[in-house]
Order: structure tokens, then C-alpha cells, then sequence
DNA sequence: CGAATTTGACCCGCGC
DNA sequence: GCGCGGGTCAAATTCG
């Protein structure tokens, strides 16, 4: 036990590095002065970067900083002074000051203590409410989802799971199949997923029976273990595509199979494959959203003179998502593109922001908290997008459930000046990140990805989307959003707002400076989320 | 020369 | 059953 307490204080000395070094300074001070402290267990969401979020905190922080300046010039005063060589006729004096110094040192560093013990019981207390919250987060959720369909029964089931086993604070549930795919090394990932359980092959895949294109990861797994008929990652590929045809060369029966596969033991939900369309103005023949893609096929399609382009995620073997791009008929500046699926990958910071803008939208389609009839600017997810709150239109027509999020009437271009994203021409300033990231297997990382990024990536993007999500999953529930808003403003420092457009644009605030974050991952480190965001799976199509 | 793109053929679902 | 349209494949071609 006294191992795990030290190693987990020199992580924390990790996890707040930067500024935190002076921390680490306070605290051999500290640790030299008052041995019988039990060990601080700290939470990363209070790391540095926070500071600009926890009003509180840094309240605290900053007047903690000033005093610590004062300590460590005292202390440089007092190494100068009893170091010094030659005594004159003052030493006495000084000695006298000295003493008087030392004194006074002696005060403000129980000042310090006091201070640091309340801050290590709000820090505590935060912590308890924060467990209280998810926990009841949970529930009401799965009270909500009591009744209704069945793919947002599995999101919220893996929002559970991923919830409980991958969140920092509570101890992992031994019960979650998730703890088997606890973050570790990209090839640990790989090594665990290429051998995982029958059991585990078997959940992915009845999971994948629930709603095929959730989890493409896993299915492609899962598959990949029972049967290498297919092989060729282009199999893999066709299957996560939902209804598309096989490869030519696939008999009929396997069709079928695959089919029934989709469709599940239980036909009473038909196949839904969301799609999500962007517009977006682009001289460009194509939109740069962080990803790469291979042209795989063009066709005239009926009513647009301007072909439309087929291209496939060629970030990693296998991944199912596809876009296909075509120019406006009406308006040639204006570029359509249609994802979909899910990125069976990390993705590159760049990638993330379309990604996960595309994922949420889709999810929220598919989970029915919008219909055709809704007015999308009822809907929570689209006050997490700004662009997307006004400019979102639905088009439900089968096979296809298409939402659209028209970019080309940019609100105000000057939001993301704000939020620090430098946003190159191309590129799209969408400020909804993390939930792509998520949809993918939580331990599936290809070794294309460097070791060192992959799992740094994954675990802020992976907090940054617990608010994201919890703002799309519960956005039907305005007292639960006004509830979750206070909550999460309590721990984060911030006024609670109501559930409107504020409150939720409040929460999604938070995960676009997460955002931010991610972006500038690609430079630096991702550091700590600023919220003690859960790692929460989020599905769509 | 390998990778990416082009392009015609093919497959499949759907409506008539 | 047939035709149409969407989507994909893969050989041919182009590009770097």
C-alpha cells in the first residue's frame, strides 16, 4: 500500500508537471516539515491547465503561488545570509532578522499547511460529488433509455461501461468487459485485440447485432477472431459498410449471412445508417478534415451535373468510413460532403474536429432525439454546434437518415479566433471534438500510430468527450441538462446557468477548450483535461 | 516503380 | 421481370 501511495505521488508529479514542479518543490518542504501527512490523492482535472476554468481553484492557486514565492525567496535569503563568509559588525542584527525571518517562514508555511488541507478536502469533496454525479448520470439515463430502441440502449450501455471503467476517479468495476481493454500501450492494444476472448468476440459481436455500424472496431475484430474468410481488409471494410455489397468475388450465401448478421436474431429494428452531409464553401475539390482518403470511384449521379467523388479512410487498414464529395448543383462554390461511419483509428488532432461533429450528429440521429418533424434547434447537440444550431436540416428519407449541417452561412467566423484555434482556409472550424474517437474500440490503437501519441490522444480526447456526449445523450431532458450544467459548473468553478442554449453551450465550452487541446496536440502534449471528464464511448452509425 | 487516380463494368436495392 | 440509380471493384492509366 505505502508503494502505491509513493508511486502515486511521483505520477501526480507527472501528471502536473510544468508549474507543478513549484508544487513539487512546496511539497519537500512540506514533506520535510510535517511526515505524518497522509499522501494527497489528487485528480488530474485540477492540473495547470485548468486554471483558467476553476475560478475557485485558482483563487486559491494563485494566492497559494504568491506566498510560495515568498517562501522560496525567504529561503534564498536564508541560504545567502548563513552562507555568507565574512561577518561584519551588523551579523548580529542580522542574525536577529534572520531569526525574525525564520519565524515568520515557520508561519506562512503553516499557513501553507492549512491551506493545502483545505484544498485537499474540497479537493476531496469535489471528487465525491463529481462519483455522485455520474453515478446518478447513469442511472437516469438508463431510466430514460427504459423504453426506448435498442441502439441507444447499447450507447448508453456503453456509455456505462466505458463510464465506470475508464473514468480516473472510481475504481474500475471488475464486472465491465471494458477493464480487460484498459488503456495501455497502442501494442498491448493491438496484441489484446487480435487475441481477444471468445467471449469478449461474442459481446462485440451481438453488440454489433444491435446496431451494426456502432462499433465497426469491434465487429472487424470480432470477425477478424471467428473466421479470416474475408482476409482482405477491404472485406472488412464492406462488412462495417453496412448494406453495401460484398466484394464480387463473395457468394450469395455469405451475403446473406452478413446480412443476417446486421439485422440480428430480432428483425424489430430495421438497419439505419446515419449520414452525416456537410456544406460547406470550398474552391477546393475537396475539404481538408484531417484525414486521409483514396479516391475509390466516381459516378454522375441523377440531377447534378458535377460527378460525385467516392473516397474511403485510408488512415488505417480497414477503416469503414467513406465520404463521398460532389459539388452543389445550384451553387458550384458550395461542396457536399457525406460521411459516413466511424473511424476505426486514432485520428489526428486535425481529423478530430469533423470527426467527432459528424459522429454526434449522427448519433443523435440515430438515437431519436430528433425526428424529421423536430426543430433541430430543439435539439441539445445542435446547441454544442454552433454553426450547426440554425443550419441543420434533416432529410429522413430511407435507406439513408441524412443530416446535414450547412457551414456555408458562417455566424460568426471570429468564434474560433476566440477560442485559439488557428484554422487554416481548408480546413473545417468545427468545434465539437472527441466523440469519433470514442466510437471506436477504446483499446484499439494500430501500430501505424506512434506509441508515444496514441495514448496521450486517446486519453484527453476520451475526457473531452464525456461532457460532449452527456450534452447529446441527455438533451431531451432540459431539468437534467439544467442539473448536469450546475453540477458540472459547481466542480469547474463557473456560475450554473439554466438548461437553454447557455447551459448547454456552457458545458460544451468546456469541451471545446478540450478541443483546443486536442489540437494542439499535434505540437505539444495533450496534458490533462481540465474537467474530470469521464472516458465515455459514444456510438452512431 | 510504387502509389494514387480514373473509369468502365458489375452488383444490388428499389420502384414500376 | 426489367430498368434505373447508387455504390463498389479492379484493371488501366497517371503521377511523383
Amino acid at each position: 500500500m505505502e508503494k502505491q501511495q509513493q508511486n502515486q505521488r511521483r505520477e501526480l508529479s507527472f501528471l502536473h508537471s510544468g508549474d507543478f514542479l513549484r508544487r513539487n518543490s512546496d511539497r519537500e518542504i512540506e514533506n520535510s516539515i510535517d511526515h505524518d501527512k497522509p499522501p494527497i490523492k489528487e485528480m488530474d482535472f485540477f492540473s495547470s491547465k485548468n486554471h483558467s476554468h476553476d475560478h475557485q481553484h485558482t483563487k486559491n492557486e494563485s494566492s497559494t503561488h504568491q506566498i510560495d514565492s515568498g517562501v522560496n525567496t525567504g529561503l534564498n535569503l536564508l541560504m545567502t545570509s548563513s552562507s555568507g563568509i565574512s561577518r561584519t559588525a551588523n551579523d548580529d542584527d542580522d542574525d536577529k532578522s534572520n531569526i525574525t525571518e525564520k519565524s515568520k517562514l515557520k508561519v506562512e508555511l503553516e499557513k501553507l499547511h492549512e491551506e493545502n488541507r483545505k484544498l485537499r478536502s474540497m479537493l476531496d469533496q469535489i471528487t465525491r460529488s463529481y462519483s455522485e454525479l455520474q453515478g446518478q448520470l447513469i442511472l437516469a439515463m438508463q431510466k430514460q433509455a427504459h423504453g426506448s430502441p435498442p441502439e441507444q440502449k447499447v450507447e448508453l450501455n456503453r456509455m456505462s461501461r466505458s463510464m465506470s471503467a475508464q473514468q480516473f476517479m472510481d475504481p474500475p468495476r471488475p464486472s465491465t468487459r471494458l477493464n480487460v481493454n484498459e488503456p495501455s500501450t497502442s501494442e498491448d492494444r493491438t496484441v489484446r485485440e487480435l487475441s481477444v476472448s471468445p467471449a469478449n468476440t461474442n459481446e462485440v459481436i451481438s453488440k454489433e447485432r444491435d446496431h451494426p455500424m456502432l462499433h465497426n472496431t469491434n465487429a472487424a475484430a470480432g470477425k477478424q477472431v471467428i473466421s479470416n474468410e474475408d482476409g482482405a481488409g477491404g472485406d472488412q471494410t464492406s462488412q462495417s459498410w453496412g448494406s453495401s455489397p460484398r466484394a464480387r468475388s463473395s457468394a450469395k450465401v455469405d451475403h446473406d449471412q452478413a446480412k443476417n448478421e446486421e439485422q440480428g436474431p430480432d428483425d424489430q429494428v430495421p438497419f439505419k445508417k446515419a449520414r452525416v452531409s456537410v456544406r460547406a464553401r470550398s474552391e477546393a475539390p475537396l475539404i481538408s478534415d484531417g484525414c486521409q482518403w483514396r479516391k475509390y470511384g466516381q459516378k454522375m449521379a441523377k440531377g447534378n451535373p458535377c460527378p460525385r467523388a467516392y473516397y474511403r479512410c485510408t488512415m488505417a487498414v480497414g477503416c469503414p468510413v467513406r465520404k463521398q464529395v460532389q459539388r452543389c448543383a445550384e451553387d458550384r462554390t458550395i461542396l457536399i460532403t457525406t460521411y459516413e461511419g466511424n473511424h476505426n483509428h486514432p485520428l489526428p488532432p486535425a481529423a478530430t474536429a469533423m470527426a467527432s461533429t459528424t459522429s454526434a450528429a449522427a448519433a443523435m440521429l440515430l438515437s431519436g432525439s430528433i425526428t424529421s418533424k423536430d426543430p433541430l434547434t430543439s435539439s441539445g447537440f445542435f446547441h454544442s454546434v454552433p454553426y450547426a444550431s440554425t443550419m441543420a436540416t434533416l432529410s429522413a428519407s430511407a435507406p439513408f437518415p441524412t443530416i446535414t449541417l450547412d457551414l456555408t452561412h458562417n455566424p460568426n467566423p471570429m468564434q474560433f479566433l476566440r477560442a485559439g484555434i488557428p484554422q487554416p482556409a481548408t480546413t473545417f472550424p468545427l468545434p465539437l471534438h472527441g466523440f469519433a474517437q470514442h466510437l471506436r474500440h477504446p483499446m484499439y490503437a494500430p501500430p501505424k500510430f506512434p506509441a508515444a501519441m496514441a495514448p496521450n490522444a486517446q486519453l484527453g480526447q476520451r475526457h473531452a468527450s464525456m461532457v460532449e456526449t452527456v450534452t447529446a445523450a441527455i438533451a431531451s431532458d432540459p431539468n437534467f441538462t439544467a442539473a448536469l450544467a450546475a453540477a458540472i459548473s459547481t466542480i469547474i468553478g463557473t456560475p450554473p446557468r439554466t438548461a437553454t442554449n447557455e447551459g448547454d453551450n456552457n458545458i460544451n465550452s468546456g469541451g471545446t477548450s478540450n478541443n483546443n487541446a486536442n489540437i494542439n496536440e499535434v505540437a505539444g502534449l495533450p496534458g490533462s483535461p481540465p474537467l474530470p471528464q469521464s472516458c465515455t464511448t459514444f456510438s452512431t452509425n
